[in-house]
DNA sequence: GCCAACGTTGGC
DNA sequence: GCCAACGTTGGC
């Protein structure tokens, strides 16, 4: 099952603020790189949960309650017509048992790839079979 | 359509 | 707080 990782500034929206509401629209995405991989996702694949700032670590994970649909905050079009900006509901998922540092994560070469690690800005991005075997490992063991 | 200037993100 | 990387904007 495809897997996904999402970025989020844990003052603006943490994982456990996700956890509290149990399910939440996840919004915001504005970057036309990480507005593809949204509108990838299919409903139940699996997203990890990634704080920036001073946490910089995977915190848990949570699964895709629905399809991607156009943000209804924000009907701009592009010049084809479509809709510019997408969302996508969320059911928060695990608090990780280990949470993985994006030091840790640089620090391994099976990461070297990676797009966390090579495209600091992105918000998000897809995560690739054996990466996501090897992440679930550590973050449950 | 190009590109310089500017803004933003996020790691350090 | 700084700055590299990258996106966006606007004048031409």
């Amino acid at each position: 099952m495809p897997a996904y990782l999402f970025k989020t500034e844990p003052s603006e929206f943490s994982f456990q603020d996700h956890v509290k509401k149990k399910q939440s629209c996840w919004d915001g995405v504005a970057n036309p790189a990480a507005l593809i991989a949204l509108r990838s996702i299919c409903k139940g694949d699996e997203i990890f949960i990634y704080h920036t700032g001073d946490e910089k670590t995977i915190v848990g994970t949570a699964v895709a309650a629905g399809l991607p649909y156009p943000d209804p905050k924000r009907p701009e079009l592009t010049a084809d017509g479509a809709p510019k900006f997408a969302v996508i509901e969320l059911r928060a998922g695990h608090l990780a048992k280990t949470p993985l540092s994006l030091a840790q994560i640089k620090s391994d070469p099976r990461f070297s790839d990676f797009a966390l690690v090579k495209q600091s800005r992105l918000s998000v991005m897809p995560v690739p079979p054996d990466l996501t075997k090897i992440i679930t490992k550590m973050l449950f063991g």
